[in-house]
Order: structure tokens, then sequence, then C-alpha cells
DNA sequence: TTCCTATATTTGCATATAGCAAGTATATAC
DNA sequence: GTATATACTTGCTATATGCAAATATAGGAA
């Protein structure tokens, strides 16, 4: 073993397997809950809304560096949360190139719904794992997200996408 | 506290936070490994690649589940890939309904590119890990994913776009 | 055998997502 | 006051996706 960094191989395979099979979970988590409203958004749009929340309004050209997307892709996503009434865009008046993209009611409203059911889904889901053991995963998924977190936010555009297509009124799956 | 199951709140917003940070990071791990080749392939092509050398050769119909789409989406997904040069398909003798996907050497090169490629950074993330610790996350990891893990496979489309747009030969990010 | 039905895949159509390039409006610098 | 830079939008193209309809084939019934 010449390396002096560690090198696994079996291992890293585990580590990967575990960390997707964790994703993949909160991931579906996060789509039954999006899927279960009325409401008919895709998770990149929802994500969108998650980071106006979090941030408060938001320009244009800033929501896309967020989204780690180009700025045009930004405009035609608001384009489209705008149609569906859950943000609105108002021009500065300070400099009217600027677009401010803000949350509306009904846009925070359905933030609150699918925060709601996501932790009753993740409760579901803590609840399985031994009150012990609870205190040790969070740290050590913490402690793999440290290590890992050198990561730039733009890198992830991200593992959202759920449903492109239309409407999935039908939730056939 | 009333409830006799977990109720966490501030500690679930922790653990999904934890979690998702670690998906993102092996999200944009996978993504730099697939930025990294000549070969111009989207994350959700790779996904179908890995699912072939995983299982080996695939009807059009089988694909489509292990993907967790419907059969169109599989066929102009392989269209994709046969355009590439990374798969080939060919009509079933006994039941010419049939579609058999299979792999070329090519797609296989591709596969082990990007595995290698990302086996290398991820001991690059665990050398960051205390010798110590690593054992502990990975076993906290897989906890996490066995609780959550009641995941039908097909509800994890997944999470894997990184980029649908044109090629980005650029890598300009 | 012929016809009906079930199955496997493909194709047409619509929408969302995404990048690039060109266009528009506005601000700032010289 | 013109040139340049900035912020956003629009046109174009390609990927990803679902639904519905079309196509081809298989299998069973009359």
């Amino acid at each position: 073993m010449p390396n002096n960094s560690y090198s696994g191989s079996a291992e890293d395979d585990e580590l990967i397997d575990a960390v997707l099979a964790a994703s993949r979970a909160l991931v579906a988590v996060a789509a039954r809950s999006l899927n279960e409203l009325e409401e008919d958004v895709t998770l990149v749009q929802y994500r969108v809304l998650v980071e106006l929340a979090a941030r408060g309004p938001q320009f244009v050209a800033d929501l896309a560096d967020i989204l780690g997307v180009i700025p045009s892709t930004a405009t035609r996503m608001c384009d489209r949360l705008l149609t569906k009434g859950l943000i609105t865009r108002k021009r500065s008046t300070s400099d009217r190139r600027l677009v401010k993209v803000s949350l509306t009611q009904s846009g925070r409203n359905l933030i609150s719904q699918v925060t709601q059911k996501r932790r009753e889904e993740l409760s579901e889901i803590l609840s399985r794992i031994s009150p012990l053991e609870r205190e040790p995963v969070l740290n050590a998924l913490r402690t793999f997200a440290d290590a890992a977190g050198t990561v730039p936010e733009q890198e992830w555009s991200l593992g959202w996408r759920l449903s492109a297509g239309p409407r999935e009124e039908s939730k056939s799956q």
C-alpha cells in the first residue's frame, strides 16, 4: 500500500450505495409530499420556492446563481411559477434592469404544506431507528457532508427532478 | 412530550440537511466524473448504462421498469444512447415484439472510466474523515438507508439530472 | 384459418428543463 | 453623448418525460 491517503475500493462502493440509498429515500419523501398536493409543481419548481422562502426575494440573476442555471432558465422557470400564482415579478425602480422575484402567499402556503408532510414522513423514518442510534446517525451524516461539502453550490443543479412531463394528476405509479 | 413515537422537529430539519448535503456532494462527484469525459452523456443516460452494466441486457419494458419511467421514455432514451454508440438494440427472434438492449464495448468503457474517476474522488473525500470515524459513518448511512429503504424502486426516477440541455463541451461552470 | 384480444414497442404531441446566442432595455464610464 | 457593461428576455435546439394512439406480433377462440 504505497498511498498514504485512504484508497478503499469495496468500501467506497458501499459508501456510495449507502448515501445513494439514503438520498433516494429522501427524494422519494420529498416527491410524495409534493404529489399529495392538488397544486401541480415539479421538484425543480419546488426548489425555486424553497430558495425564495429561505433567502427572501431575489433578482433573476441571483436566483439563477443559487439554482446553478443560466439566467434564461431562471426567467422561464419564473414564467411557469408566475402562471401558477406562486411568485410575483416586480421591476426595481432604482435600477429598472433588475427584476425581483418574490413568493406569493400561495407559494408560502405550498412550502408549509410540503414541509409539514415531509416532517411527518421523516418522523416516520426516524421512529424506525432506535433512539440510541439517532444521534450517532445524524452526526455521521454531518461528518460525511462536511468532508464532502467542499462542493460549490453551483455544482448541484441538482438531482431533484422526479417528473418533467405534464401534470400527473393520475398518480398512476 | 405526549407522543410515544419520535416526533423531532429541528432535528428532522438537521437530518434532512445532512442527508441532502451528503447526497448533493455525491451527485456532484458523479457529475464531475461524467464531465471529465470527452463522451457527452447526461446523468440520466449514465444511469441507463449503469443498470445495463449491473443487470445485463434488458428488454425495453424491463428497462423502463428499472428506471421508473414509461416505456416510451425508455425507447427514446435508447434512441439517444444508440446515436452515441453506447448501446445496441436487437429484436428478439423468438418473440419479435421484444427488443433487447445491450451495452456496446464503448458503453462498458465509459462506465469503467466514470467508476474509476468516482472512486478517486470518493477516496479524496474519505481521506478527510478520520480513519476511526469511517466505519461508524458508513454504518450510520446504512442504518438510515435501511430505515427509509421501504421505498419502491419506481419512486426514484430519481434525482439525477444535472444537465438536460445540449452538450456542455465548455464545462464553463 | 380467421378474428379478437393482449402485449411490446414506437411515434405524435405537449410540457418542463436547460444552454447558447441574439435582442432589448437600462445604467455607467469616458 | 456615445460606447460599453449589465440584467433580463426571447428564439432556437436538445434532453427528459407522460399520455394517447399507432404498429407489429403473439396467442387464443370461433
